[in-house]
DNA sequence: CGGTTGACTCGCG
DNA sequence: TCGCGAGCCAACC
């Protein structure tokens, strides 16, 4: 039975970040980087922060679990909301500075083997990832 | 169809 | 270590 195939290359980018960033568990976190490769685009970390600026909301996803490269909170996440993005973290357990980073070598998601299979990512793009955000 | 935008990133000084 | 400029890419208008 393949129902529950998580995304294809026939979906558009947008829809595979949105895919994605549903997938996050409660308690760990993802760069906007990470996300635009496991959605098979290098490089398209910008657009990530686009597609959710726009439809994070109205989909009603996790979109506080994805942050920026550095461990830092989203500057436009709303306003002056930064402080509402740090309650968000939090109350899903993740623990935020009082810079409003948080640390990545114990907060990052690491897809499992099967999310990464059913999300049919190339050779080269699974190697990218590997090398950029294994953290032992 | 083409210019603009930005919840990003990297590199250099 | 930090700020700034340039590069990138999909969505938008």
């Amino acid at each position: 039975m393949g129902q529950d195939r998580l995304s294809s290359p026939s979906q558009s980018f947008r829809d595979r970040v949105l895919l994605i960033v549903s997938l996050i568990p409660r308690g760990k976190v993802a760069t906007y980087g990470q996300v635009a490769l496991l959605a098979g685009v290098a490089g398209a970390a910008q657009a990530v922060g686009n597609i959710l600026h726009v439809a994070g909301y109205t989909h009603d996803l996790p979109f506080q679990r994805v942050i920026n490269q550095k461990g830092g909170l989203a500057r436009g996440y709303s306003p002056s909301g930064i402080l509402s993005h740090k309650r968000a973290l939090e109350a899903d357990g993740v623990e935020v500075s009082k810079d409003f980073t948080v640390n990545l070598k114990k907060y990052l998601w690491h897809p499992s083997e099967a999310i990464l299979n059913q999300l049919q990512l190339p050779v080269d793009l699974r190697i990218e990832l590997a090398a950029r955000y294994k953290l032992h």
